[in-house]
DNA sequence: CGAAGGCTTGATAGACCTCAAACACAGTGG
DNA sequence: CCACTGTGTTTGAGGTCTATCAAGCCTTCG
């Protein structure tokens, strides 16, 4: 009875944890229900109390919120693999709202059924959990980025992470990906004006640091867009799962912790 | 051998879930090394990979980063009774710091005798789980508030979620509390140059909105403040578990979700 | 082919930053 | 006991980054 759409959620897990076979059967025994959606679709809205969760298959998603003034701020965008909505398992009442961005392919998990199984199987309520916490580190980043970072490298640093995202669910296409995400979209990420945002990506082009057209990226040297983006990685935990490790990287002064 | 530093984590999941007398047992019985620590002082740094969590028993956190050109920014306050590294047991290394904001008393306890609690109490984990996915949730609506706010209700919006998290746990008295934090380090946490902190402030002050002095501060009229502020409880999640739960709350119009 | 949405560019305005300096207050040492 | 120092707050003036308003252009699609 497994359903093919389960298939991403099983090849997130195994970049992450080896998976028993009777583990690889629980995930793929749970049951769906698969939907396509339009684009700019809502999913969840602010003030509901979802009974289910979403996996994204296809497509791309994005957490939103509305303000009082019209103004909608995007918190965070997802691809293909994610469950951007797991946090219901555990809190009740949405705070904000998920939608699709273009045309994308959703499978939907009852709560009852995940619950299960990170019951039955603690390592994969582990790797849930871990999912959850890596998503908190990204809000953590744009805080840094909506706080910190001006246009140019707001913006830079957006795209680099999405091209890692993408890269680790094997989505991208050497150094060029998909990017259907509009100009206004993406002000309403970074808290800039539509014009503010093309003035800057029309500089990061002048620059060479990105090709972007027709909704497909191409970065021709990541290192540089890094650099001019001042980007690290390291938040977005892609190497793997935690195991145990009690080592100090070397510091030149000790924190207090023993 | 229960230790008093443990009560504000008691005291804590009180008002989340009801606990068992096995269960209070099980957390009064972790052990754990209580520290008093000036002010300033970093408890675990970027890169770090700690073995152990930090419980906050008297005093402030904040949670950091610093960028390349010396700019830092502050991602979280916490308040006794907050465990900030939670995360360090699914994550292995640091991507930002914890500091004190004042001399401050924390309780650091061993992942392996976390890792334990956890897996013999299931509801513990949860509620575990819940918290961080709480703290996720703050950083969203911190998103929000660099995205879109100004200067002026950035700040309001930063003093009713200080002072609600100090009233969840019990330290605050009638419409006032402590508050050390300085204007620059409001700074770091909206993303303002001191001197606009300084400026926003007087304005709050001159709409008779906040009284602030000497560490301390009063909101005469929590109503208006949250009002100027657009602040909306709500992401804060105080009311308690998540508890089975598929209503949904009417909306003018559905979501896909069935 | 017209409409709609997205991209691009120009001009003006405003929110916020930086630099600078004065003030208040607590802690320190002679 | 009183300078002295350091940290935090406050205020002024000028400059910059980004928003807003406006309009033209392009592509897609019914």
């Amino acid at each position: 009875m497994s359903h093919a759409a389960l298939n991403p959620l099983v090849r997130r897990f195994e970049t992450i944890i080896s998976l028993s076979e009777d583990e690889k059967k629980a995930i793929l025994n749970l049951p769906v229900r698969v939907a396509d959606l339009r684009a700019d679709a809502d999913i969840v809205r602010e003030g509901d109390r979802p009974s289910q969760c979403c996996l994204l298959v296809e497509g791309f998603l994005c957490r939103y919120k509305y303000l009082s003034d019209g103004k909608r701020q995007i918190m965070a965008f997802y691809v293909p693999g994610d469950i951007p909505d797991l946090l219901s398992l555990h809190i009740d009442v949405m705070d904000h709202s998920l939608a699709t961005i273009i045309p994308s392919k959703v499978a939907f998990i009852p709560h009852d059924a995940l619950g299960n199984l990170i019951d039955q199987n603690p390592r994969i309520g582990n790797a849930f959990w871990r999912d959850t916490l890596i998503d908190a580190s990204t809000f953590r980043e744009w805080i840094v980025s909506l706080g910190s970072r001006d246009a140019y490298s707001r913006i830079g640093h957006l795209i680099c992470e999405m091209f890692l995202k993408l890269k680790a669910v094997g989505l991208t296409n050497g150094n060029s990906f998909n990017f259907p995400i509009t100009q206004g979209e993406i002000g309403d990420a970074t808290g800039l004006s539509t014009v503010h945002v093309n003035r800057s990506i029309m500089e990061l082009r002048k620059e060479g640091l990105i090709i972007l057209e027709k909704g497909r990226c191409t970065i021709p040297d990541l290192r540089r867009l890094e650099e001019a983006a001042k980007f690290d990685p390291t938040y977005l935990h892609l190497t793997g799962e935690r195991r145990g490790g009690n080592g100090r990287l070397a510091g030149d002064r000790p924190s207090v912790a023993p």
